[in-house]
DNA sequence: CGGCCGATCCACT
DNA sequence: GTGGATCGGCCGA
């Protein structure tokens, strides 16, 4: 069987907003005991290196918590926001340069019966994987996983050729992001939203 | 060591 | 639309 899983060489791009846009319809799989859910990422934010002040590594900040987000691409960034929520983050770019992108959404996909197990043992539908806090819940995403390989088989990501029509992608401003002042309305978030049904060529 | 705060979510009104 | 939950990380003293 063909491996979709792609590679540690496509991370290592150094644009971080094209990087944000790629993602938008790839595939983001997780497997852990043994169970394997996944689901199709819808929606994207790019957080540019030291010189973007929404992003953790702002002005070079570099700690025990960041310092995954300044090696090579192809890792996990994963966070505890509000005490609570796990949010998942794809390392990008070259070692030594921070950037990340943050995945805000995704459409349920495979390994629906562990979801629902995850969420309460609900019908899994897209509005319990449409943020970056409910993503993480329902795919098993914790914050004690960063740093993890993506390029690896507990979290990959997957090319199953599932290709978003330009028309529609919207680009916006980040969510949340308000105390970051002028970045703040940069155009660095990459919406979704499939208008027919999501073709599979692979 | 203390205090503040957050790349969010959900229950209420 | 509003506010509370909840706690690790970060910074200043």
């Amino acid at each position: 069987m063909i491996s979709h899983k792609l590679p540690s060489a496509y991370y290592l791009s150094a644009d971080v907003v094209g990087m944000a846009r790629d993602l938008l319809g790839k595939v983001l799989c997780v497997n852990t005991g043994n169970v394997l859910v996944s689901g199709i990422i819808s929606e994207t934010e790019a957080y540019a290196g030291v010189t973007d002040r929404a992003s953790h590594a702002y002005g070079g900040r570099h700690t025990a918590r960041t310092d995954v987000m300044y090696r090579s691409g192809g890792l996990a960034y994963i966070y505890l926001c509000y005490g609570i929520h796990s949010l998942f983050n794809v390392v990008t770019g070259p070692d030594g340069i921070p950037h990340a992108v943050l995945i805000r959404s995704v459409i349920p996909y495979e390994g629906l019966e562990m979801m629902s197990e995850r969420i309460g043992n609900k019908e899994v539908l897209c509005r319990h994987t449409d943020g970056p806090g409910k993503l993480t819940k329902a795919l098993g995403l914790h914050f004690r996983m960063t740093g993890m390989q993506l390029a690896g088989d507990i979290i990959w990501l997957e090319d199953r050729d599932i290709t978003p029509e330009p028309e529609d992608i919207s680009v916006t401003a980040r969510i949340g992001v308000d105390y970051a002042a002028e970045d703040a309305g940069l155009p660095y978030r990459f919406v979704w939203k499939p208008s027919g049904q999501i073709s599979f060529s692979g």
